[in-house]
Parts: structure tokens; sequence; C-alpha cells
DNA sequence: GATGAATGAGCATTCATTCAT
DNA sequence: CATGAATGAATGCTCATTCAT
């Protein structure tokens, strides 16, 4: 599932175990005891690999945000036109997650996790969604191919509106179309009052 | 910070200092011992009121449920022309999960929580701003205001951004200005485009 | 259903609802919120008239060993021919034990219960149905009314049988019958063997 | 004490060590504490090898049923004469609960125990003495060797009195003695009246 | 390297008992 | 007399982590 998890090492057999798992029961939820026995290793295994179930996820997260900034590159280039590149954003990140979507939601549902015992150490830096998206609408207000407004504003309507389907899908298992992608980039560029 | 939590009864005690250490550390990781030690009373009194840890934080939880609800059904009138109706939506959501930022906060991780044992159990339903929206934006279709576009789109970028703004305030600490607002709201009204 | 508790005295209330309460869910598993839950009063005024759960016990065991020697001194007088004398001791037993069934089989199991905290203070004694029957074998082995057999092994047969039959009714659900009472005195008195 | 309790595992000192304390302060009384402390183990290690307190009680249950049952089949073949077998079976019965007297003694106390939770689901199939004499009783009867009366009478003096000496033995500190049995079988087979 | 038995701190929960009203 | 809110020691159970083999 994960790039780079083919060769059957012990390692990414505890990696795989710990991503189905914390998908199935949660990160808090999930005991060492789960992890070996789904990845049929002794528990001592675990324990020369990764530090702690903090460190197993860890892990998993960087390869994580690996893989959404690398996809963001080859699918959202700036030259695309604005249209074009607010529904490929969208879409990659709707995609991504749901391609990856275990590892994707259970960081989801992480970053959301009030700061237990380290996290708040999240910054605009960790989130290439974000970072990708406020660079490609400050030089498409430059090239005055968009108002100058808020970039902010903006930032917020599309990873709002991609996080909002991620969520709705998850929690209450409504599918994402292609119809209601078109939708909402055509409310973005053109809003929704009646020309 | 709740509502009627003003009289010192015990109870209350023990519900302020709930909300107080979920917020610190979240739900998972807050112990009976740490609430009953805030509240300074004994364990047993705790569950003299309450069932459980989760019987506590749903108690919380009902409570802002209806606070937000109310909330929208007094600032949000049907009758507001619709970049106000959306301008105050937003404003609402935003300033109730803000004024109670740590239930806010609070629910709001939990409802991310990945489908630990029952919180499957999430639906619309449960979500004051997502019906009162959507409801709205129906009644306006039909009264041609708005243009006839997909209504799941238009609350996702509605709702969408008004959970990135909260993220953004909890997480990176960036607050929410009344420029940013605007902006979002224009947005949606009008897009992106240059006319 | 006891003798002296007609008086609805919170007292009497409390004695009669701990009777209850062993009955259904035996001594070690009620708590006095169960005992005054069912009396409808206070866990103040429970501690107002027993010092603890041992003592409504020891209260509710010793008015029923005060019945039981009643009876058999009523039914079982020393001048009955030997057959009458120990059917009327068996019947009384079980009959005492099964009119006070609730009492009788709390004390039973109690009885067994291993030296928990005092019970090993149990002597024959505590025990009315032993000593009437030894002094009544005695009297009839010195009036050659029976053979000159070991009085301990009679009263084993008599009490056990009589044990056995109230385990049974009450483990197994099986009534004792008359026939069975016959029968079992047959065999006390000529044996099982063809004569 | 035990059969195949030799080997000094984690797991047989805390079966021996159960027995112990349950022999010392009864079932309801042991805590797990008192277990892992006598084992000199962690508790850690008593939930490795029995999922409750319940469970280890339960092992140690059937062993005990599985050595009556051996013991009985050995000692009181069908074919021995009815005196024979009677003694025998008094003897083993009362042999087996006194050589492993404690689990013997904690099994009686919890057999009394009122319907607690579950342990209602007493039936004679659990209870190898009752099955085996009863058989014996039948056949007897059929061979006329032994008058045609209730085998359940029969049944009720023999178990009974091999109760009543067990628990003599037990709550009054009075052994059991050979000439007791003799009699008791001799009053089973002849009864008490002169002849 | 790999294992899994052993550990014990930590947690939720229960319940007998006290005491202010 | 009667009450029931308050208490906290005690208990069953979990689980991350260690370490001898």
């Amino acid at each position: 599932m994960l790039i780079m998890l083919h060769k059957q090492t012990k390692k990414n057999l505890l990696l795989q175990a710990g991503l189905d798992i914390f998908y199935e029961k949660g990160f808090e939820c999930t005991t060492i005891d789960d992890i070996v026995g789904r990845a049929t290793c002794g528990k001592g295994t675990f324990y020369r690999y990764f530090q702690s179930k903090e460190a197993l996820f860890d892990e998993l997260e960087n390869s994580f945000k690996e893989l959404l900034g690398n996809e963001l590159e080859i699918n959202c280039p700036d030259h695309l036109p604005v249209r074009d590149y607010l529904t490929e954003t969208i879409r990659t990140v709707v995609k991504v997650f749901k391609m990856h979507q275990k590892l994707g939601l259970i960081k989801f549902a992480r970053d959301q996790q009030l700061r237990g015992q380290k996290h708040e150490t999240c910054s605009k830096q960790n989130m290439p969604s974000i970072l990708h998206l406020e660079n490609f609408l400050n030089k498409s207000i430059a090239a005055k191919n968009i108002r100058k407004l808020n970039v902010e504003a903006m930032t917020a309507l599309v990873v709002g509106a991609a996080h909002f389907y991620l969520f709705r899908a998850f929690k209450l298992g409504i599918p994402f179309t292609e119809g209601e992608l078109e939708d909402t980039v055509e409310i973005i560029l053109n809003g929704v009052l009646p020309s």
C-alpha cells in the first residue's frame, strides 16, 4: 500500500500492520500487541525497530507528507490555467488522502488531536497543500489572472472544501463526485450569484 | 465558561474541570484522577454524577450543540440577503467555536476521531450548521437569488472555510480577521476571476 | 415473612430488604445501596440501626436459629416413636429451611463459606437440629428402641439427607416429596437389603 | 497438592497460590493482588495465563472433578457387593475431598453459593459421585440385591452422609473415623431398628 | 537478529462508611 | 430521627516496555 513497503522485511510488516490497525481502531486504541499480532512477529521485534508506537506513527506520517508533496508538484504545475489548477489541487488532495486513505485519515485525526504531548509543533511548513496553493495564488494575482483578494481567504475555501469532502466521505460515507468538484471550482471562480 | 455553570456545585466543578483538561490533554489522555484532582473532590463524587468519562463528555457536547443551534437561529434568519446570511453563518460558527473554544475544539477533535468504538453514529443531524445552511441554500435557489449549483458544493465551501479558520487559529495561532471573512464571502458570491 | 417483622419500622424494612436481596444476589454481592434502595430509606438510616452489613445478617441469622429450635421442640417431642421422630425431624428441618427459604439458604451458603473473617466460630451449639437429634438417639439407645450404633453415624444420615434434599431443591430445582421422605426413614430404620 | 502442579512454572505457581488463598479467605475475598503476591509475580503475569479470577478457579475445579471421577471409577467398580460399594463410595468421596481438601472445600462452598451470577448452571452432570451411585443402585435393584426403594432416597443418605462428615471435619474439626464409616453403611444396609 | 514471558505503573470503577444538614 | 452527598481505599484489569534466552 505504501511506497517502498514492498520488501517483506519485519520492519515493513510492522509499518503495514500499524497503518492498518491505526485505521481500524484509531491511534490511541491500538496496542503494540495488536500490531505485532497482525505482523506475526514478537513484541521484542517491534522495539528493535521503533522506540515507541509514536515513532512508528511518525515514520508513517513522514512518508505520507512526502507523497502528497510529490503528487501536488506533478499534477498541479504553476503554469496551469486557474480553473485547471484549482480543480487539480482539490482533486489531488482528495485523491491522495483517499488513495492512502488509511494513513491520510489517521494523520488527519491526529492533527486535530489536541496538544496531547508534542503535536503543537504544527506549522504550515508541514502542510504541502497549503504552501503550494498560496504560492500559486500569489503568482496568479501578480499576473492579474485573478482578483486581488486575500490569499488566505482563497486558501481557506480551497483547502477547506477538500477537507470537507474528505470528512464527509469518511464520517458520513458520502463519496466525492466529479460534479461536485466542478461546481466547487466554478463557485470559486465565478461565485454563486446569478450573473 | 459554559452557560449555566455558575453555581459552584460539585457537578459543575467536575464539568468545568473536565472541559479544561480535555482541552489541555485531549479526551483520551485525560484520566478521572485528573478531573477529580482539578475539581478537588473524591473519585466517588465523579461517579455519583457521571456514569463514565464518556458521559461527562456527552453532557458537555450536548450543551455545545444546543448553543450553536440557538446562535445560528438567532443570528442567521432565513430572510437575510445571501451575502449577509453567509457572512453571519461563518462568523457565528467561528465565534461560537471560539467563545467556547475549549469545548468546540475538543468536540472537533473527537468528531475527527477514527471509528473508535461507537462514534460512527455521526450524521448530519448532529451538525446544526450544515443543516441550517443547506436549508437556506435550497430556498435561495428556489427564489433564484443564487445560481442553480450543487448545494453540497456551496456547503463544502462555507463550512470548509469556517473549519479552516478555526483549525488555523487553533493549530497555527493565527487569528481570524474581518477582512478575511469579507473576502471569503465575496469569493463565494462573485468568484475570484476578474469581472 | 420473618416473625416479628410486622411493624413497618425502618429497621424492619431494612431487615426484610436485606433478607430479600441476600437471597437474590448472595451476601457478598449485596451492597448497602441495594438494601437501602429496596427499603426506600437513606444510607444513613442503615448505619443508625446496623453497624455493618455483617451485623444485619447476624440479626437475621439469630432469628432463624431461634425459629428452627422452636419448631423442632414443638414437632419432635422425645416421646414420639422412632419412625415418627425421624420423619418429623427431617420434615421439620426441610420445612423450616424452605418456609424461610431465603434466610435458610443464605445461612446455609454462609455456613459453608470458608473461614472468611470470623465464621470459624461455628460449633454444634449453633445447630439446634443436631443437638436435638443426638439427644433423642442417645435416649432411644438407652431404651433399646434402636440398635447400639454410633450416634454420629445416625446423625450423619439424618442431617445429611435433609441437607441433600435442600441442596437438590435449591440447586437443581427438584422438590422434596413425601414418598422420598418415607423411603428415607424406612432405609434408616430397616436398611436397603431385602429382608 | 494438585496433580501435575510439580513443574515450577509461573502458571502453576499461580494455580497453587490461588488454591491456597481461596482456601484461606474464600473465593470472593481473594484478590488478584493476594494471588500474585503469594506467587511472587507481577499482576500482568496473572492475566497472561488467566482471563479472570473466575478462570483460575474453573481450572482448579475441572482438575478436581476429573480427579474425583477417576477415583470413583477405580475404587468403586459396579461388580462390588453392595456393602463394599457403599463403603468405598463414601470413603472415596471423603478421601478425595480431604486429600484435596482445599480445593474440595472451596468447590463445596462455591457450589452452595447463592445464584450469584451464573452458577445456577449446576446439574447432576457435574457431580460424578451422584451419577456413579445412582447407576449402581439401579443395577442393584434390578439384580434384586437391594429392595425396590426410591433411588433418590438412597442417594440422599449416602451422599448426604459423606457431605456431613466433610462438613464436620472442616467446620468442627472432628475427623472421620473408620468406625463411623462402618456404622453408616451398616445402617444403610440393615437399619437402626433392633432385628 | 528474533522472541515472548514477565513486569508493574496506571486506569476506570465500586462500595462501605462518614457527617453535615 | 432521617437523609444522601461526599469520600477514598480497594479491586480487577490493561498495556507499554524490558530482558533473558
